[in-house]
DNA sequence: AATGAATGAGTGTTCATTCAT
DNA sequence: GATGAATGAACACTCATTCAT
């Protein structure tokens, strides 16, 4: 439905030269194998992840796992990609919610931020990437570009609208960009992935939110003199 | 000097009354020992790391590791409290120099703080953290405290202190605090995190150092009307 | 030939049905493991028994030993159980030799109960049971049910057949069958256990076997006044 | 007080050529490691018995146990050696005890025999004799010569007189003495042995004794026609 | 294409033994 | 004589990978 589907089709088809009948069925087993994989891959990392757990996990037989890739790490690779490319930077969308106050905008944008970076499945994304980064560089790449790029960019895109409309005052948007994320960051999202306990209520979040919003908007508002 | 070497020599001296020159000695292959599984666990993580490795790396035999230490969990635990204890957290004594302005100070201490977290040590530090907080999620807790708590509690003093002077307006000096450090992690740290390719020259990180503190007094700075 | 046979051929016809060739092909392995396992318990004891030497012995890898057995007390207990089943006990059948007259079989019983024990096989078990009884306390308690409790039933059960048939005059015959089942350790037995040099040869045993069965009827003789 | 005291010093003394004033203090500690030693090897077999732990339990340091004994075989050895020589046949002297009639001194040899054979110390010797007999054969024949063969050598003796002054009619008193300290090991003595629950009060074990000494005098009473 | 038994190098850990102090 | 830190071979056990079916 968005331009993310649209990527994970077509690199799909660029690569599929078995397609035709083959490929929806081996597809399947493929897909059913990468959904074990992480499973066990988040819940216990990529050296404690056995390849019998993922094979039980998956439903299939330890050989499967082999004829369809490589080994451990071509699996493990195989699911970052995936997950990058298919499941991450839902908060594209929802800057293009123009006809709103910058503010309110900002807001919105903060509090899905949090709560995506919040979520089981990010939290595990940036463990194991962070974790494994040194075995897996190009992994961290990967999660980078589709993870952290398009979001970065619709937020760049969106700041830099708001500067061409006299709306925010900001010399570096990409820069800016990035800021806002990791003022997302505070106490919340940084306690979460070091698994202190903290407010994580809609409430807390929500007012959080806000609180980043207004900081950014201070920095960045344009100063009338 | 700081607080930290206080602690860290008062610990040594209590023990060197009664050992002399067997305290060194013992010490010695402990410090032997926590060097070389350092230099593993940073490089592998904790799973990835192996008992042969560590001893190999320390030059000591396998049996050694166990004298010392109780097992893997209890060497890795041990390296990190080490490392917690004694080598996080030297921008503590900064936040003290008074006398000179709100900003230059904040620019020395981000630029400090940015430095510090890209050393491969604080970033190995992190790494493993993050990587294995689920499997030892005290080691969290005390890099939190050790690492984090310290450096944010003479931040929030310091801040406290220029709001006390009208110098800032802020209403959660420890809130801001961490949104702070949160700010010192755009761009080059987090790249660095990521294993991504970034300019970390001094002159890049004292021009980010720079970007941070006015952003930051943009926020809090008081506005008179 | 005997209910043990036929208690074993039962267990493996009724797996037999849904497997056909695949079965014998997964007990052969099993077996031809329990086979080596056996050699290297009896010969080392538990303790002194190493996987290593099993997986050699038994001429798998050591992996292969993991496959089909949960570890080395799960292993050691199944090689038990198999003996315990269907080794011990061949003296059964010889109780029911009716016709004969009650010193004949009395002798009969004592002679073969005799070779059985010194075999190497009842002297290894009885070793490795006696050793290990305080770490598999079940082992003790399966071996006493198979090896034991059957004959001694047996026994029991003759006497008890001769009593009424006013051959013998017992009044506790399940106590006095135990007694003879001792009596048939005296001299040949013992010295075995202990690995001190005796004759065991047949002749030796049948006269030994001829003491015992005076001596039993000796006690239980009806005494004519 | 014993001839068996007589026999441990002798053997003692016949290799002091270390004696004098170093004998003493030389022998408390050594007493002091045989006593720690007995305690883990009985506790844990010779296998499951570490110097680690025997050395902490004799309260001595690991070195010292390798400056007192060749390892842990050596010590082994020595700690049954010992057991064998002092503490074991203390039924000895009870046979001497003329003056009663048969009947009552073979009650209290069998009551004295089997409180003797379930005592904690006997079991856990024989348990280890019979389980470390393939490795230590040396251990078993001291274990006999000096356990078994004397009592056996009393009860013989008292037999031989019993029979010359017509009070038995036994052909073999050797042979008929093995019988009765087997048939002492009927019920109680063997389950013990066993681990398996049985009723070893004093009344029952007074009741067994009873039973065995009227079997063996039926056995062996003279018949007079 | 799918299986799962077999493999063997690898893991963390123990322990009898040695030796400088 | 006593110590205990150091050793390294051995242990039970795991797991990514292969291959005959």
């Amino acid at each position: 439905m968005t331009g993310i589907m649209d990527d994970g089709s077509a690199g799909t088809s660029a690569g599929a030269d078995e397609a035709g009948s083959a490929d929806p069925a081996g597809c399947a087993k493929r897909e059913q194998i990468l959904k074990g994989a992480g499973t066990v891959f988040l819940a216990n990392g990529y050296e404690g992840a056995s390849m019998s757990r993922i094979a039980q996990m998956a439903g299939v037989s330890k050989g499967t796992l082999y004829n369809h890739f490589d080994g451990k790490a071509s699996l493990f690779s195989a699911f970052f990609d995936e997950q990058a490319r298919c499941r991450l930077a839902p908060i594209v969308a929802l800057s293009r919610s123009d006809g709103q106050s910058v503010r309110l905008t900002l807001v919105r944008f903060a509090d899905m931020t949090i709560h995506l970076l919040i979520s089981p499945m990010a939290l595990g994304l940036y463990r194991i990437i962070i974790g494994e980064v040194e075995k897996f560089p190009n992994l961290a790449d990967t999660f980078w570009r589709y993870g952290f790029d398009r979001t970065l960019g619709n937020l760049t895109e969106f700041l830099t609208r708001s500067v061409a409309r006299g709306e925010l005052d900001i010399a570096d948007p990409a820069l800016s960009a990035e800021q806002f994320l990791l003022m997302c960051q505070t106490r919340i999202v940084q306690r979460r992935r070091f698994r202190l306990s903290v407010d994580d209520s809609d409430a807390a979040i929500a007012e959080l939110a806000g609180f980043i919003a207004d900081s950014f908007l201070k920095i960045y508002e344009p100063r009338h003199q």
